[in-house]
Order: C-alpha cells, then sequence, then structure tokens
DNA sequence: CCTGCGACATACTAATCAGTATGTTCAGGC
DNA sequence: GCCTGAACATACTGATTAGTATGTCGCAGG
C-alpha cells in the first residue's frame, strides 16, 4: 500500500459554502419535482444531481415537505418575478410586455412534457396539504397581481381600453396560459401550445384602445 | 365451542356479481384517485372504499397502472361523454349547450379542491407514463373534437360565427375552462371558479353572429 | 495549537405499499 | 352429488424510501 496523501479526495474538493450547497439543493430539487412531481421525486435523486449526501439535505432543511416549501418560496417566486413581474414593472405598455413573454415562452419537447412548475406543485399539492395550499395560493396571487397591476397601469397611460377590469382580465390571461400549457402537457403536441400561443396574443391585443390612432409606437401586425 | 350456523360470515354476501365488483372498484379508485392523485393513492384505500378485498382487484385487473387505464378508458370517458358530447350531440345550437354546462358546473367546496379528473390524471401522469399518455391524449382528443364538431354543425346552422374556426375555438375554450378550473384549485377559491363561468359564458357569446335578427330563440340576456 | 460548532458524510432503521402465494367459496355443467 | 374453474379472501414478501443516528471534517475564535 502506498501512503495516500494527506488530501486523498478529489482534488480541492469545493471550499465549503453553505448557501451554495442550499442553492445547488433547491434547484435540483425543483428540477426533479418539475418532471416528475413532489411525491414521486425521490430524495436519492435530488442528492445525486445536486451531488452531496442526505446529511446535507438534513442539515438546511427540516425534511422533504419544508424543501417543497422552499421551493416555492424561493425558486418558484423568482421564476415567476423574473419571467412575469420585473418585465411588467419595467414596460410601459403592459400588453407589449405579456405579448413579448409569450412569445419567448419555450415550445422544445421538454417544456411540453413538464407543464408549468407552479401549477404542477400546485395540482398535485393544494389538495392534500395545507402548507403547499397557502404557500402556492400566495404566489398565484401575486402572479395575477402583478399582470393586474400592470394592466391597471397601463389602462391610466391609455394602452389598454379603459372598459376592462384589470383583476378580470388578469385571471383571465393566467388561466388561459395555464389552460394551454396544462392541454398541451395532456396531449404531448407543441402545435397546440404553438397555436395557443398565437390566441393568448389575440385576446391581449383584444384589450388595446379601439384605435388610439398614432400613440407613438405603430402597433405593426407581426407577422 | 358452539357449532356455528352454516353462514357464518355476515348475512346474504350479496351474491356473486363480478361485474358490480368490478364496478365498484374502478368507481372507488376514481374517487380516491381524484381526491389525491394516482400515485398517492394506496390500494388498501381503494380496497376499503369498494369494500372488497385485494385479491378481489387482481383478478379483475392486472395491477394498479391497469387500473389507472381502465378509469381513463372507462369512468373519464364516460363522465366526458355525459358531460360534455352528448349534450352537444344532443343540442341544436352548441353555445348554448355549452353554456348550459358551464352555469351547471358545480362550485362547492368539494369539485374547488379536486379540480378535474382528467386534468389531474394528466399533469400527474402523462409525462412519466406512456401509456397513460396516449390514453390521456386520445379522451382529450375526443373532448375537443366533440365540441369542435358541434361548433362546425352549429356554425352551418347559423348559431356559430362563420369567420370563427371550430377547431381553434374548441381548443381555446377548453384551454380556458381547465384553467380557471386549475387556478381556482390552486387557490383554494371558489369566488375565482364562479368569476371564471361568467368570462367563459362571455367568450361563448362572443362566438355568435352579430345580430343575426329574429332566429327564432331571442337570445335574451341571461340574469 | 487547541477547541467547539457548523457543515457535511455514511450507515442504519422503520414504515409504507405494490405485488404474490395460497387458501376458500360459489355456481354451473355433467 | 361432484367437480372444475371463476371469483374472491388472507397472509406474506420484497422493495422502495423518508427519516435518524452517529461519525468526520474544517474553519473561526481564543
Amino acid at each position: 500500500m502506498f501512503r495516500r496523501p494527506p488530501a486523498a479526495r478529489p482534488r480541492t474538493r469545493a471550499p465549503r459554502d453553505p448557501s451554495r450547497t442550499r442553492g445547488a439543493l433547491l434547484q435540483a430539487a425543483a428540477r426533479r419535482i418539475h418532471e416528475a412531481g413532489f411525491q414521486a421525486t425521490d430524495l436519492d435523486a435530488i442528492l445525486a444531481e445536486a451531488g452531496v449526501t442526505k446529511g446535507a439535505l438534513y442539515h438546511h432543511f427540516a425534511g422533504k415537505d419544508a424543501l417543497g416549501y422552499a421551493i416555492v418560496d424561493e425558486v418558484l417566486a423568482d421564476l415567476t418575478r423574473e419571467k412575469w413581474l420585473r418585465p411588467l414593472a419595467e414596460a410601459d405598455d403592459p400588453i407589449q410586455a405579456l405579448i413579448a413573454i409569450v412569445r419567448n415562452s419555450p415550445l422544445d419537447p421538454d417544456a411540453i412534457r413538464c407543464g408549468c412548475p407552479v401549477n404542477n406543485l400546485a395540482q398535485e399539492m393544494s389538495p392534500v396539504n395545507g402548507a403547499f395550499r397557502e404557500r402556492i395560493a400566495r404566489l398565484l396571487d401575486a402572479w395575477i397581481r402583478g399582470i393586474a397591476d400592470a394592466l391597471a397601469r397601463g389602462r391610466r397611460r391609455g394602452f389598454v381600453r379603459s372598459d376592462v377590469s384589470p383583476d378580470d382580465a388578469a385571471t383571465y390571461f393566467v388561466a388561459l396560459y395555464e389552460g394551454y400549457v396544462s392541454l398541451a402537457k395532456g396531449v404531448q403536441d407543441a402545435r397546440l401550445l404553438a397555436s395557443g400561443q398565437a390566441q393568448m396574443v389575440r385576446y391581449l391585443e383584444s384589450l388595446r384602445p379601439a384605435s388610439p390612432r398614432g400613440h407613438g409606437r405603430g402597433a405593426r401586425q407581426a407577422g
């Protein structure tokens, strides 16, 4: 036997970084849960993908449920903020911003297969777990409210018809979006979601004032 | 020890009726799965609710998966037929029929909590099980096609605007419906679904010809 | 340089649950 | 009346998997 060097483990085994470990755990868990669902995802798969062991998981989280709660509160909340709330908050014209988001939504097979992570978790966990239900409800509410607020601001600025209810329109749009994503996942057909995007754009454009006639940017027909 | 009478078991233990047993199994399983999901439902709960034992289940079905397939092909297909396809096939005016279905959809807490059984199973099982995926896709396709066919017939008879695409409108409507049901389940609020029903009715009415002006039944404003 | 605690790793436990093996009952054909 | 197979019932097995117990490592403070 050779005398093994003091650091026998893989070279420079990455200096301790608790917050990085915690983040890797959250990201890995979110990925697997997005693909297979919360209950069907076993901890070992998460640990393998995160590259840590069970000790690390139970050091950072009280259990599988707590990990799930953190995913809702942190990962999914961040995704929602980055994809929806921030672009809407920064845009002048909410309709234009929403259309851009819809058009940029992915249509690749993985996206079709996995659907919307928020909706997935909501459908699976809301009926059976009160803690999940509350957190998911908060998240969905923030999502809808963010759109509603943007529509209300846009209405004041003349980008949105004055007879649309921001709350109703925001809820309607989110329902339509989630519905198309769910349907495309159910029938496993990207074309359905592609046509759905076109329909969503049509709906959004129907919220515009009839004919502002020279409101600066000419609403040119998108190809 | 007393000599026990020949029939010691509960009185008249119901004569053997295989198809009834099979049906009880299917109904019990469908109920539990609707409430808790397929993977989270354990066989013992199904057996308890059906009032039979594991031997009966494995006599009628090859396993848990086969039971799930049968639920899609039989229970959910029947539900879809009875709630959507038959009323649509029997109605002259598809829009009126769809509005009636929407208005009659339940709003009680259980319905809000559990959502749509078809969509639930689709979201849970489509990404992880090919056999489920195919069956669910067939079911969703039949549902959408049934609405599309009814809209096409209604268009020929003047009940539907001639510039609407039956396929697109049917898909749009189903997405909207599933989306509202999912959202209401996610935020656990019946009011959201109630307002959603009103919005769905609005959409359906927007499919009517501009002003048929005396088409027999006057389209009176619903209260 | 030692020490104590945070940050992990490893090995084990315990419970759940789908599936199976085997036994029992019933109903109809002969 | 018996006999065979369908229609169940019961008890068990095996595998998966969340959670735990315990050990080790490394950095910070004294």
